[in-house]
DNA sequence: TGGTTGCTGCGAATCATTCGCAGCAACGGG
DNA sequence: CCCGTTGCTGCGAATGATTCGCAGCAACCA
């Protein structure tokens, strides 16, 4: 559990509720989740939890830095505690595979970005979309095989 | 309108219709736009086109490459002609601004992605988010302010 | 301990997108 | 040019994700 959590919260000026703790920890044990995913591992320990304290508890919890969202294809956001990692998600558009990278491969990128245009990148907020290198030998497989 | 569009969508083995043309016109000639506001500008010329067309129409000028789409901001996609020059939308999280910058600013990037990971970047599909110049003038002037 | 007021559960509303289906129309063959 | 096949379309309903409104409960502070 995030250290000093309780205190993130007080200080903004909300309350601590046991919702809120355990949609805390839901997100932490789960390292990637939907609000619905969330919501199924929250309810293992509170099953009356609603899906719209789901919703709003991710807000708050976001608000005060405790845990963030990133864009991974189209679908539902992923939750993800802050103290994770940071890494780009890589979205293949033909076969749907989701691969992790480490946030530092668009270092370079996120200064030009900076530098610029003054722009500071969450880099982590949406994925990168495009093709993976399986897809892409099977592209040329198969344009290898067709006549014209 | 795109040369060709009829000679794209006849190879694919789809058919000519009025909506076809209307939807690639209303796509070129907005140069974002949603299905929403492909819908309206569509039914200036044809009151009685269903939405539910629009969505159809996209979805195959998209597979004959003739539109593509990109996501700006959670809302609903938009959607660009194949023969506009390619751009990155940054997006401002916090006051929501969302400014055009060439693609070529992500080069290197997309070189070390390929290099890197065998991954061909489709680098307009998804934003990039962030925050503006002007909101982080506006941040270092409150942090100034504030005491504490 | 009690009052204030923020939080929650619940059900309904909203928004974007997709589906099912019956009728219409594009287009290739005759 | 005309017909039959079958892809396309309009329409209304279904779906999936997220948000709202509200009444009752509970965290917190005095
Ligand atoms: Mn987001
Ligand atoms: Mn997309
Ligand atoms: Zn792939
Ligand atoms: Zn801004």
């Amino acid at each position: 559990m995030t250290e000093g959590w309780e205190r993130r919260l007080r200080e903004h000026g909300f309350r601590i509720t046991p919702q809120r703790q355990l949609v805390l920890e839901a997100v932490e044990s789960l390292r990637h989740g939907t609000p619905e995913e969330i919501l199924v591992e929250v309810q293992l320990t509170a099953s009356g939890v609603n899906l719209s304290t789901i919703y709003r508890t991710l807000e708050v919890l976001e608000e005060v830095g405790l845990v963030t969202h990133a864009h991974i294809g189209h679908g539902p956001p992923t939750y993800h505690a802050v103290d994770e990692d940071i890494h780009i998600h890589l979205v293949c558009d033909r076969c749907g595979t989701v691969q992790s990278v480490p946030a530092t491969v668009a270092t370079e990128f996120v200064a030009q970005l900076e530098g610029g245009y003054g722009f500071r990148t969450d880099i982590a907020h949406v994925s990168v979309h495009g093709m993976c290198a399986s897809c892409k030998d099977r592209d040329f497989e198969s344009e290898a095989d067709d006549p014209l």
